[in-house]
DNA sequence: AGTGTAATGTTATAACATATCAATAGTACT
DNA sequence: AGTACTATTGATATGTTATAACATTACACT
């Protein structure tokens, strides 16, 4: 998995995520329809957390979807089927880096570019953390927000 | 620090929290006002995580305060002060349950009867899986709903 | 065509949060 | 005590996020 706060070739990280989550739903018998494949697009656009107003707007603007509950729909779908991300602590909704694997992400928010990274899973560390209190973990939430690599190199140079 | 989730002398529980409060915001000239006192002595009243409206209409009844800001100005008083923690999954906030540490905590949200408790010290544990992805981080927030072991032997009992 | 289910469309409102400015209370100094 | 400063509270208005409830349309299967 690469970094998504290093420069790539954006136009194939977006490309290949839309096609595995085509894949994927192929697969499960899930309908990919405009407004949900639209969402993902707009989600995938930038590594960005989008809001659902924000996400809305822009379904709006492409006249797909214009009330509240058709952009959250979208994103809930997304999310359930993980092929997106709920960030709690934005309120908002990042792509999901590799849509084929089952996982509980760590999402790593950065302050300055406000990218949002995520990293493999970490489903097991959680449920041993919980373990110690008899806790039996349903989902984990993991977020952290600082910097990233790129953004503390770049102010090293201001 | 006990299980918050098993039956226990809350009203000990609740004053010793106070007590620590008190003593902290004396030796750090902080000023416990009787809206900031109020709002902490009704988060404490179980281990719940309370919305700030909810904890409004509690000031409100009181005759402390009845406007939003007057809310979340003593919300974030706390939190900023390590004396609650807001819970980012419920958009909530719960009083710290040992809140003369400085601490980055895991919070375990039962879903069956809504308690909310923390575990020791994370935030090393986060610094390290920051570090393989060049991350630093500024704050963590490891949250998780599931199941208690008290209402899991509830539902046993079924 | 008829039936069941999934998805979309629409209205209204609930729930959470903050910007802004005015008034007041505490505090520190002369 | 009086003044200046700062923190806190009081009040208005609005911004932002999210869902309940119900109607309609599209699709899949018989």
């Amino acid at each position: 998995m690469q970094n998504v706060f290093a420069p790539h070739d954006h136009a194939s990280c977006t490309q290949s995520a839309l096609t595995t989550v085509e894949r994927a739903c192929a697969e499960r018998g899930l309908r990919l329809t405009p407004i949900r494949k639209r969402t993902l697009e707009i989600l995938l656009e930038g590594h960005h957390a989008l809001g659902a107003y924000d996400v809305l707007q822009k379904l709006s603007d492409d006249g797909l979807a214009d009330k509240p509950p058709m952009a959250y729909r979208a994103l809930n779908f997304l999310v359930e089927h993980g092929f997106a991300h709920r960030v709690e602590r934005l309120n908002a909704y990042v792509a999901c880096a590799h849509p084929d694997a089952d996982h509980t992400p760590a999402l790593w928010i950065c302050s300055d570019c406000h990218k949002v990274a995520e990293t493999a899973q970490v489903a097991e560390l959680g449920q041993r953390l919980g373990q110690d209190d008899g806790f039996s973990i349903n989902t984990l939430t993991i977020e952290a927000e600082g910097s990233c690599q790129q953004c503390r190199g770049e102010r090293a140079n201001d």
